[in-house]
DNA sequence: ACGTTATAGTTTCATTTGAAACCATTTGCA
DNA sequence: TGCAAATGGTTTCAAATGAAACTATAACGT
């Protein structure tokens, strides 16, 4: 932990940012925090990526999907989800056909194995979380979910 | 915008993770938007980065600290900062002299070129923070205030 | 039907990033 | 003192990432 240490000369003239209390600041860190603690529990032992985890979190909720449609649900870019579904795939925890309408879309599914990976990892990301929440009190938990919402870009 | 489409077979056995009301996933989409609306306001402007921009708002407020309390109050890694303070003192916007009494040390300050950067992005950075926190209300912006304390990961 | 434009997805290339190795200096201690 | 371990910081190398170019298919307007 740093040593505490004087701010710098406000000159008067300077007004730097309290970091501390700065919003977007804080939430970086916040986030970072928890989800490499998440990752941490699933990447030695699976072999995965933290984007890779999010592609099949969404398969497992939305079947079917095309590759456009789950880089919209989890925020990534197009090329972040194709490189993803290339190791899925290739790792059989994906499969992936063409659509029989429109040959340019793919329609994806969790396998038998990608499944079991999801229903051992989601317990451990479900534990994580609950972890995190227990900080809170059960206001606090109702104030936050209602302020994310607000906050949240909606889509 | 996705379209609507039925979540995935739960044939009773699975329990795939919701990932609209799952902590981690919302806060990482969060401060992604966020920080990267920040971003945008500066990157195009000032050739600069996220990280840079970090390692000189932690040095406006904190005057000589060393590479790795940097590192600390910035919750970066070394290299990252390492790799930030090469650019920013070649762009002459930090200076960069070794400790008096450990020469293993860099003693680091923002240059006068520094401060009118910052003095001119810390505006904007405030002004973006204001436009998200306009969304809540006053009572709702304490509850956050208080929330992000709680959860912080103490330091 | 035909050409233009749009969309889904992949590949390429340059940049960014992180882990580990590395160098220099300092600290701890026999 | 002298030597091993720790610390501050940089470099190296491999992997991750993003922007732009590209391929293939579909949709649109005439």
């Amino acid at each position: 932990m740093p040593a505490k240490r004087k701010p710098a000369p406000p000159t008067a003239e300077h007004a730097p940012l309290q970091l501390e209390h700065f919003l977007p600041y804080r939430l970086s860190i916040l986030s970072n925090t928890i989800s490499q603690a998440i990752a941490d529990d699933y990447q030695r032992r699976y072999d995965i990526s933290v984007t890779e985890w999010r592609v099949m979190a969404v398969l497992a909720r939305f079947d079917g999907l095309s590759a456009r449609e789950v880089a919209e649900r989890t925020a990534m870019d197009k090329v972040a989800v194709s490189r993803a579904l290339a190791r899925l795939v290739e790792a059989k925890r994906v499969s992936r056909v063409t659509h029989d309408d429109d040959k340019r879309r793919s329609v994806l599914s969790l396998t038998e194995a990608g499944w079991t990976m999801h229903d051992e990892v989601a317990p451990m990301a479900r534990a994580r979380e609950r972890e995190v929440l227990a900080k809170l009190d059960a206001e606090e938990r109702v104030w936050l979910e209602r302020i994310l919402d607000k906050l949240q870009p909606v889509y």
